[in-house]
DNA sequence: TAGATTGTTAATCGATTAACAATC
DNA sequence: TAGATTGTTAATCGATTAACAATC
């Protein structure tokens, strides 16, 4: 095993990684190489066995990987078995949608409040979620010690939030906001730029067999 | 003016730079050189002129590049000026998020009809855009001919429903499933892979100081 | 004119791929 | 045992950064 900075290239193919043999092991399936892994997801051996040497040795030669063992290795090193809390700030159609649709539990997070300034919405449950007015924010964090906020507000209260938050103990976002977040530097920010995706496709169509 | 195919590293790029112009538009900022844009950027001056190389020569020497030219230029190389056409497949609580929220105009974008299979959804209007039946869509594409498709439904009918759509004709999908689908050549697919930034996130939180 | 800043070529750095000895 | 496949080192490829002549 190479101890060294993991490179963010390799960092962002880690979720994937994990999905694929996710779902692998769901179906049952036992053992996989490297190359028909490869195949499956449309990179080559190397690189997979190139990846993951920088965590560690989870293969056997002549075998290849055991998908139950490689798939849990991969979710400890993202970090799916340390139960990390997750808060919701911004309760409107976005994070109502991912209060509603979206599975937190599945990769190890546990979400159990949301926060908003709409008096309709203070006190309601939604899919479980109670949510709660910002100036509760305080003692909440004093309580549970949530380490990531999901950031589906206004993007121009976006960075006042964020900085409220951090100085709470934060130390990550997810950030649905159209905007980017300067954040100090133990605290990380992961953006979810829907622009940006849609605007790479049209890009793409645009240059349609160019 | 380079010509030759180019990167995805700048393609992904693009979208930024043009967010990052459209608010010094706004903020009425007139010139602007690739130093003061790559400080802003946290990127290096040669990466930005490296970059819009690719694509012509949009500066002057000991000026550096207008504002709402170089804006305007890079909307134009995205396609923000192609008016495309765009449906949403999947009226639930992320499709009805995306209705409610998302500025498509502000992309180039036309939305006027959303498919869903839901009784209670067809015949309504969310935020000025139709329900539609997805049996109407044929007649649809014969009319309006979109271009792209934005999934989000639930993930096992994800392959299916993007294969008709393929075969009545659209060029790209906004994919918004935890599923990667597979196109035939000439359509394009741009993944929003929530489980992933969020692991992504995930990840840096659990490793932090290493 | 002098200073600033471009576009581009060359140098460097890092990431991907290929090759192969080790070994199950 | 023979075949398969790993983990790792070396080779290649591509992307980023530096340097600089051109010129506004």
């Amino acid at each position: 095993m190479k101890k060294q900075k993991v490179s963010d290239a390799v960092i962002h193919r880690l979720p994937r990684y994990y999905r694929y043999l996710d779902d692998l092991f769901n179906k049952g399936v036992v053992r996989i190489s490297s190359h028909s892994l490869g195949d499956k997801m449309d990179i080559t051996a190397s690189q997979i066995r190139q990846d993951l040497s920088c965590f560690g040795e989870f293969g056997q030669q002549g075998y290849g990987y055991n998908v139950a063992e490689l798939r849990a290795e991969i979710g400890h090193i993202l970090g799916i078995d340390k139960n990390q809390k997750v808060i919701i700030i911004g309760a409107g159609h976005l994070g109502h949608a991912l209060m509603q649709n979206f599975d937190f539990a599945a990769v190890g997070f546990h979400l159990d409040s949301a926060f908003d300034l709409s008096p309709d919405l203070i006190g309601t449950e939604i899919n479980g979620v109670k949510v709660r007015h910002p100036s509760e924010l305080e003692g909440y964090f004093a309580e549970h010690h949530p380490t990531v906020a999901v950031l589906t507000v206004p993007q121009h209260v976006a960075q006042s939030i964020a900085d409220h938050l951090v100085q709470l103990g934060i130390r990550g976002f997810w950030n649905f906001t159209n905007v980017e977040i300067s954040v100090p530097e133990p605290v990380f920010t992961e953006n979810v730029h829907f622009v940006d995706t849609l605007l790479t496709l049209s890009y793409r169509i645009s240059h349609q067999g160019q």
